[in-house]
Parts: structure tokens; sequence; C-alpha cells
RNA sequence: GGUCUGGUAGUUCAGUUGGUUAGAAUACCUGCCUGUCACGCAGGGGGUCGCGGGUUCGAGUCCCGUCCAGACCGCCA
């Protein structure tokens, strides 16, 4: 028998047990007379004891040559501690070893399982397995097992099935790269890994499956942040016979389950915002609402004297940063060189001070008297005290540059904070955007999304004016999940096909089995993904998903602990008909 | 594809204007220590300054190239 208890169990009333217990040498204290072992699993830590009083001599001897990391078992008795530790569970009691067993010896580790450990990103990628025997990554994996089970169970409670569908699949042009398989058995030819498993999940709905769920990897061969990996994993959700009302209401309350049974927090409301509303007050179509600073557009209020920036410019547009006013000249300066980095690309930066006795002043003195400043601050909302900064020049690149510029200073100011939880729907999305490379309109959520039947007319004339009966959940500024209303039927998803660019006959060839399938009876349907990762790490409190991932890829997507990708040898290449042209 | 930051002891980092033998902390090893728990004390070992080239009397430091890592932009239906 390896262990009668773990090393998190025993307390005070467990003294004058005898116990066997096996982990890991977190630590070992040599005092000379007597020797301390802290020993650790994944349940905690137990303290050992050895001394020269009351462990048999080769007990002790064994002891001392005991390193970090060192797997062990011990067989001993429970016993009160002399002096007793507060700050850990079973900081009342020790084990007086009687047996001691070295399982297996283990090399110096190279970096520190402590907490606060002493190695960086890189060493602990290439040893996540010692990694992931330190706190923090294991009750970040931990902690998404709960979320993963209490989101099972909730969709289970409501009459959700989950359905595996295939990893082996085709690759479509549309939307992210493809991962692809080469297929042995089929010469020349390839499976894709799915991106998501956005048909399948359309056909079960229309093989009656109404409530559809899965937890899912999901595979984009693209570049990769923080926050995103090449493969992912998402909750993915479709239901048959529902309206966008019907989805947002059970996704709602998955939400509200989530966060009320995991951080305890209450959320009332999910207030709804078109994506048009958010664009134009936040610039961009994931707001963070957890603090104002709402943009106040200016083109009335500025574009009546002879600055020529401001004129010239298709949209001026302003926040207001709270208690800004008192920033020093210095402090400005590295503001608007923040704004002018290639990442941001603005190219320059107005300002204006709203002094405390209600004056103002700003970098555009010369050009704007005090009435029209005033305008300005009643239209960005700024009080005495706050500083306007103000971007003007192409409307999309304005808005994203200003919403940069929001997200940075209300880090720095301290507004984003993490046990706050303020989600929203962001409705009514585009169905199409413009291309400007390929110079053609593609979906925005993707080509199976259904257009507001009231604005089908407008495809022929305003392609970008179709509003599509899709929507985003956000929450803190992310997008936690996004879903729409699916076309179900052939002639609607043929339009669609044709206003992509396709051709009936390459929308046949790739999505000819859809098309055939809504012949066949297909009902109305919807659904919405949550990026799962994502959504762990928020709930848990952290930007980046890496620790949320037992086995995460880095920057470049590669997988630095077993090495891959990697070459594969002659042989295989032959096997699948591959040559290499390096 | 691009921008920025970094690469110095096992690890995390410092290293001034280019100037003698490249430092600290921690980890590791040895010894001591009668209640430790971030134990303490004394001593010790440990370096291709990512790699290649250049400038210079002299390069960890400056220049060019390259590799690796991280953050971001493009990209991510």
């Amino acid at each position: 028998m390896y262990r009668s208890h773990s090393c998190g169990e025993l307390r005070a009333s467990d003294i004058n047990k005898e116990v066997t217990i096996s982990g890991w040498v977190q630590k070992s204290r040599d005092k000379g007379f007597m020797i301390w072992v802290d020993l650790r699993d994944r349940y905690g830590i137990t303290q050992l004891i050895f001394d020269e009083q009351r462990t048999p001599k080769d007990v002790v001897e064994k002891a001392k040559t005991l390193g970090r990391e060192f797997v062990i078992k011990v067989t001993g008795t429970v016993i009160e501690r002399e002096s007793k530790n507060k700050n850990i569970p079973t900081g009342e009691i020790e084990i007086l070893v009687k047996e001691l067993s070295i399982l297996n010896e283990a090399l110096v580790p190279p970096f520190t399982i402590e907490d606060e450990t002493d190695g960086g990103e890189d060493i602990r990628m290439k040893y996540r397995y010692l990694d992931i025997r330190r706190n923090p990554v294991k009750n970040s994996l931990m902690f998404r097992h709960q979320v993963a089970m209490k989101v099972r169970n909730y969709l289970s409670e409501e009459g959700f099935i989950e359905v595996e569908t295939p990893y082996l699949i085709k690759s479509t042009p549309e939307g992210a790269r493809d991962f692809v398989v080469p297929s042995r058995m089929n010469e020349g030819q390839f499976y894709a890994l799915p991106q998501s498993p956005q048909t399948f999940k359309q056909l079960l709905m229309v093989g009656g499956m109404d409530k559809y769920f899965q937890i899912v990897k999901c595979f984009r061969d693209e570049d990769l942040r923080a926050d995103r990996q090449p493969e992912f994993t998402q909750i993915d959700c479709e239901m048959a016979f529902v309206e966008q009302e019907d989805i947002l209401h059970i996704f709602e309350g998955l939400t509200h389950h989530l966060i009320k049974d995991i951080k305890g927090v209450e959320i009332n409301e999910f207030p709804r915002m078109t994506y048009d509303e958010a664009v134009r007050t936040y610039g961009n179509d994931k707001p963070d609402i957890r603090f104002g600073m709402k943009f106040g557009e200016l083109n009335e209020v500025a574009q009546h004297k002879d600055f020529k920036v401001f004129n010239d410019a298709e949209l001026v547009v302003g926040i207001a940063v709270p208690g800004g006013a008192s920033y020093t000249r210095k402090e400005i300066d590295k503001l608007i060189d923040w704004v002018k980095r290639p990442q941001v690309g603005a190219l320059g930066m107005v300002y204006v001070k709203c002094n405390d006795d209600g004056t103002y002043k700003s970098s555009v003195d010369k050009f704007y008297d005090q009435e029209d400043l005033a305008k300005w601050a009643k239209s960005t909302g700024a009080k005495a005290g706050d500083l306007i900064c103000i971007l003007s020049g192409q409307t999309n690149k304005v808005r994203s540059q200003l919403s940069a510029l929001r997200m940075e200073l209300a880090e720095r100011l301290g507004l984003r904070n993490p046990e706050e939880f303020a989600p929203l729907w962001v409705v009514d999305f585009p169905l199409l955007e413009w291309d400007e490379e390929t110079e053609r309109y593609h979906a925005m959520h993707h080509p199976f999304t259904s257009p507001k039947p009231e604005d089908i007319p407008l495809l022929d004339t305003k392609p970008g004016d179709v509003r599509a009966n899709a929507y985003d959940l956000v929450l803190n500024g992310n997008e936690i999940g996004g879903g729409s209303i699916r076309i179900h039927d052939k002639e609607t998803q043929a339009l669609m096909f044709d206003h992509l660019g396709f051709t009936p006959e390459e929308a046949k060839a790739q999505f000819g089995f859809l098309m055939d399938a809504f012949q066949y009876g297909a009902p109305p349907h919807g659904g919405i993904a949550f990026g799962f990762d994502r959504l762990v790490a928020i709930l848990g409190g952290q930007e980046t998903i890496r620790d949320f991932i037992a086995f995460p890829k880095n920057n470049s997507g590669r997988d630095v602990m077993i090495d891959a990708p990697a070459n594969i040898d002659e042989e295989q290449l032959k096997e699948l008909n591959i040559k290499l042209d390096l």
C-alpha cells in the first residue's frame, strides 16, 4: 500500500494514528539533531519528522540523502507538533517516521517548485510536468475542471445532449486557415481539422437533436497571442425551433449560474447594445462597460474653425479621462507618444485640461475659445479635473485607436477590476464585411448566418448595411461567446453564397451536403459557441489563458516540451505521397 | 508579413561613457546547529555574456546579420 491518507488531510484529530503517505519532497530542513521534510501531493503538504532519539538510525541516515522532488513513501505515527504552524491546514501535526522508502530519486529541478517560482515562462514550458506540480498551475487546471463540470451539469439539466463530432473533416476556403492532415488511403487528398463543428451541429439539428452541446477542441492555423492558441476549446451549442431571444435567454442563464456559483457574484443585468452603438460609443464590438469614458463625437463642435487637422478629418472623437487634468506636460507627451506607436498608429493627439476653476486649457487654444472647449467637455462628459483626449482621422481607424487608448488608460487608472463582472450582449452585427484585399464581401460571422428578414432587400443595393441575427456575449471587454440564427433553407443559403462570390458549382462542391440536408426538412435553428479557455481564465481572474491549459503552445505554435512540430522520416512521406520542396 | 522588448552562473536579474580578475540573490555541494516551517551560521563549486561577422589598442557594452523567447499590429468566417 502506498498511502492510507493524502498529504493534505491529516489533522489534530488524527493524532496517534499509524499512517502511510506518499508524495514528493518539497523541502528538507536538516537541523542535525532533527530533520523535517515537507511532503507534497496534489492535496497539500504534511510535515515529516526524523530525530535522533525517536527514529531508527538507518532511517535518519536515509533521510539525510533526500533531495528536492524525490518520491518517497513513509509510515509513522501522527503526533502533535511542539511548535505549530498556523499558516497551513496540517500545521498542528507532523508524522514521526518509522519507515522510509525512496520510490524514485529526482534530479535537481531547473526551477523551484513553489508558488512564486524563480523560473521564467520558457523553462517552465519546457518542463511543464514540473510546472504543473506548482499550486498556481495545479489550481488553474482543477478550476478548469470545475467550470467544465458546471457547464455540463447545467446544460444537461436544461435538456442538452453532448454529441461528439469528427475531427477529420473537409477544408473550406472561408474563414481561418485550416490545419490539414494527409490521407494515406486516399492518395493526394487531405482532411482538415475543424475550425469549429459548425456544419455538423447544424446537421444534428436536421437530425432532430434539438438541443446539442459539446465541449470540443477547435483548430485554427493563425498567428497566436497571449489569449489565442492554435488548438483551443469551445463550449459549442445549437438549438432547433428557437429565435434569437430564446438563445440569449438560455445562455444568460448559464453565464449567471457560472458567475454566481464560482465567484459568488449575482449578475442582475445582461444589457444589450447594437453593434453600431458599441462601435460608436466604445470604438469596438466588445466594449468593457465596467467603466465609462464613452466616446464623444466632436465633428459638429470642432469643425467650424481654422484647425485644418480636424476640418479634414472624417471623424473627430474624444474621451474624458477621470482626474487627468493633473497630468504634467511630460506625462501627456508620453501619452501622445503611446498613441503614435505603430501598434496604435495615431498621427497625434489633441488634449484639453478641464481645470478645477471651470476654465479649459488645450493644445489647440490658438484655434478654439473657452466656449468651444466647453462644448467638447459636454460631448465627452468631462468634468472639472478631467483630461479630454481627442483623436481625428479616418472613422474606422480613429475609433480603434481611441478604443486602444481608452483601454490603456483604464488599465493604468485601475478601472478594470478583475473581481467585477459586467456582461453585455452585442447584437445586430452586420451580415457582411468588405474585404479590401480580395475586393469582395465576406461573412462577418460565417456564411450560415441568417440575415434579418427585413434587411434582405438591401442585399442587392447596400450589402454592407444588411444586419444579421448574430450576437456576441462580451464579458469585461472580452468576447466570450458568439452565435447566430442560421439559414435553414436552400434558397437563402444559395443566395448567401452567391453574395459571397461563390459560383453555384463551388457552393455545391464545398457545402452541397448542407444544402442537400436543408431540402429534407431542416428546422429553424441557431446557436452559440463560448471560448472555454478564455472564459475559464476570466472567471479565474487571469489575463493569460496558458496556465489554464495543461500543455499549451508557445508564441510560434511550438510545443517546446515535446518539440513539435517536427520533421517526419522519408518512409512516412513516401507512404503519404508527399514530396517536400524546401 | 511587420513593430517593439529581451537573451549574462542551474534559475531570476544587475553590469555606468567601450577599459584591470563579469557581480547579486536564489538554487546546488560540504560542515555546524536541541523545534524548523522563506530556518540560521560558516565555507565552496558554478560563465562559449544566444550565435556569426565587423569597428577598436581594447567589446557583455557600439554596428550589421542571424537564431530563440515574449508582447502587440496584420491575421483569427
